[in-house]
DNA sequence: AATCCATTCAACCGCCTGGGT
DNA sequence: GACCCAGGCGGTTGAATGGAT
């Protein structure tokens, strides 16, 4: 069978649409809908390409499109999306409604991408552009030496709630983890390991330089707890909708997971676990909740 | 006013994937 | 399993635009 071009060489036009041509798309689908793209330009009386079609609809004639300016929330979900997904700019349209993927793209490099690379922050990694990775190393295992030492005693009850610890974030309420963060205090350094990162990519370092979603909160961090697991590293985009759900949106997420639940990442016997702070086993209600999910499991 | 340069973004291109045969 | 097709995707291009000189 011979295999139908997609665009025929002769007698196609390229470039910008004119108006006319608007018009003969848009009656075309609102009276045929969507589809059977490769014909369409044939039965519209168009001479364009049926993908050149698909995309003038796709990108600027469908009624349900955004357009203008994106506002700062839409940016801020922007980058925590870019960074799960990467340059999947389709997958982040999806997450952005009425948004396309290619002017979210456009958008991410003319604009996001400078910005980001301005404030020092790799557009790619959404970690610092400062990072030493070596050094990075190096700073990570002396503290991991202490960190080790000091939760010699809890390493069984650490694997335990590394493992409950998956399941009770899709269950405490907000209002506890509300009152967790405000609780505020410095982040203890006998923070107990409780939160698995075995779904995650691996974060080498508590790093103290900045990362995409210092930037998108325009908040300070503490730095000694602050580690750069957010969501920005999550290898997993299931991992960041559960939490998406329990906080409404990924920036908070964002923020709360890197400045206030996390302090840093333990290995113990080959496992990874991160650090939860300290602050949060003091608090009666977060505990009560552990419990009671303990006792449903 | 004219020219140059940088930026933006609509559109194109080539590749990939999933479904049908 | 091999092949074809339609549609989708991400990277790239280039015309249009605006600001600087």
């Amino acid at each position: 069978m011979v295999r139908t071009p997609c665009c025929r060489a002769e007698g196609l036009k390229k470039g910008v649409w004119t108006q006319e041509e608007d018009q003969k798309l848009i009656a075309h689908v609102q009276r045929h809908g969507e589809g059977g793209w490769r014909t369409l330009p044939d039965k519209a009386g168009l001479k364009r390409c049926g993908k050149s079609c698909r995309l003038r609809w796709a990108n600027y004639l469908r009624p349900d499109i955004k357009r203008g300016d994106f506002s700062q929330e839409e940016e801020d979900s922007m980058i925590n999306l870019h960074a799960v997904h990467g340059n999947k700019w389709s997958a982040i349209a999806r997450r952005l409604p009425g948004r396309t993927d290619n002017e979210i793209k456009n958008h991410w490099n003319t604009h996001i991408k400078k910005r980001l690379i301005k404030k020092g922050i790799d557009p790619v990694t959404h970690k610092s552009l400062l990072d030493n990775l070596e050094e990075k190393s190096t700073v990570h295992q002396e503290k991991d030496d202490q960190k080790s030492k000091d939760n010699k005693s809890s390493r069984s009850s650490a694997r335990f709630l590394n493992k409950v610890a998956n399941r009770f974030g899709q269950r405490v309420s907000q209002s506890v983890l509300s009152d967790i963060i405000g609780s505020g205090g410095s982040l203890t350094s006998h923070a107990t390991p409780i939160i698995s990162s075995s779904e995650c990519e691996r974060s080498t370092s508590s790093s103290s330089t900045p990362t995409s979603s210092d930037l998108l909160t325009n908040q300070s961090i503490n730095v000694d707890a602050t580690t750069p697991l957010s969501s920005s590293t999550c290898s997993d985009s299931s991992d960041l909708f559960l939490y998406d759900d329990i906080f409404g949106d990924i920036e908070d997420t964002t923020r709360l997971i890197s400045s206030r639940f996390l302090s840093n990442v333990v290995s113990h016997d080959g496992e990874e676990f991160l650090m939860l702070d300290g602050s949060c086993l003091e608090n009666t209600s977060f505990m009560r909740e552990l419990t009671m999910i303990l006792q449903e499991d």
